[in-house]
DNA sequence: GCTGTTGGGTTTCATGACGAGACCGAGATG
DNA sequence: CATCTCGGTCTCGTCATGAAACCCAACAGC
């Protein structure tokens, strides 16, 4: 949890980086992207504390992005899933994951890759503009206040 | 400055959290791409600590994603502003935003907007295929290990 | 020549999130 | 009956954060 909020931002950024933006619940999601649904799974693939990744996990499912369900009765165990609302994280993560490989990555080759079921090929993160539908470059965009 | 790092990942969406990743810095990026240079315009539209604020411009300018120029002599005053490599993260930034319209957001129309500059329809992130050329669901994609 | 203001910071200090590691409890396994 | 696995909670020290005070150079006004 954060100790100050950006509440007064009126901006979904700061939103999102209210529940996405705390250390280490990027990851969680990157890795439940890749298939882990369960605690000791998140331990062994992050490097967490237990106790970070329980609250973490808490926040999420808190918000909406996973849910919490029981893999097995007897011992009661539960498994850990992205919902629609997670899953929909996918673009952003793809588009911080990719910047790291064009801008800080030590080799050639990335360690992860996006890839587009059934076709199969690499999926890149792109801005597209809804009017003229094409692929925007970073020098073609402005962000701006509308309100 | 994080704690702890995220190195045993071999992963470049944590080697960007790294730098990223840390309270305010993605807020920061964004108010530099509506436009923000100075220190107090910072400070203005972000309600940050001045210390974290420095820190925060120091660290950018050290990883590249900012520099920091003179705007004028005399006295002497320095801006900040996105190199190529910070103005990168449009597409990332972007995304969160988005993912922050569509999944928080309180009321219909997003306070803020990105813009394809000359065409002036609205830009939206999406997945695109490297292959078949189209734009990809989040379903439709699967994050893998290369190594 | 004194006072205040603006811009861009640094210093000081408290507080609370984080990280490590111990502990726990229910059921399975040997 | 002891031990292991899984999914946690508890305790405690430490360090990043945030608030506020302070600093300094260059003016501007009087």
């Amino acid at each position: 949890m954060l100790r100050h909020t950006y509440e007064g931002q009126d901006c979904n950024l700061a939103r999102a980086l209210e529940i996405v933006g705390e250390r280490w619940t990027l990851l969680i999601v990157r890795s439940a992207l890749l298939g882990t649904e369960r605690f000791e799974g998140f331990l062994d693939n992050l490097e967490i504390a237990r106790n970070v990744l329980a609250n973490r996990l808490a926040r999420l499912v808190d918000h909406g992005l996973m849910e919490r369900v029981p893999y097995q009765e007897r011992p009661l165990r539960y498994a850990y899933r992205l919902t629609p609302v997670g899953r929909d994280l996918t673009r952003a993560v793809v588009a911080l994951m990719q910047w790291g490989d064009r801008n800080l990555s030590r080799d050639e080759q990335p360690p992860r890759r996006a890839d587009h079921l059934g076709c199969d090929g690499p999926v890149h993160a792109t801005l597209c503009c809804s009017r003229c539908g094409r692929e925007v470059r970073n020098e073609e965009v402005t962000v701006r206040s509308v309100r």
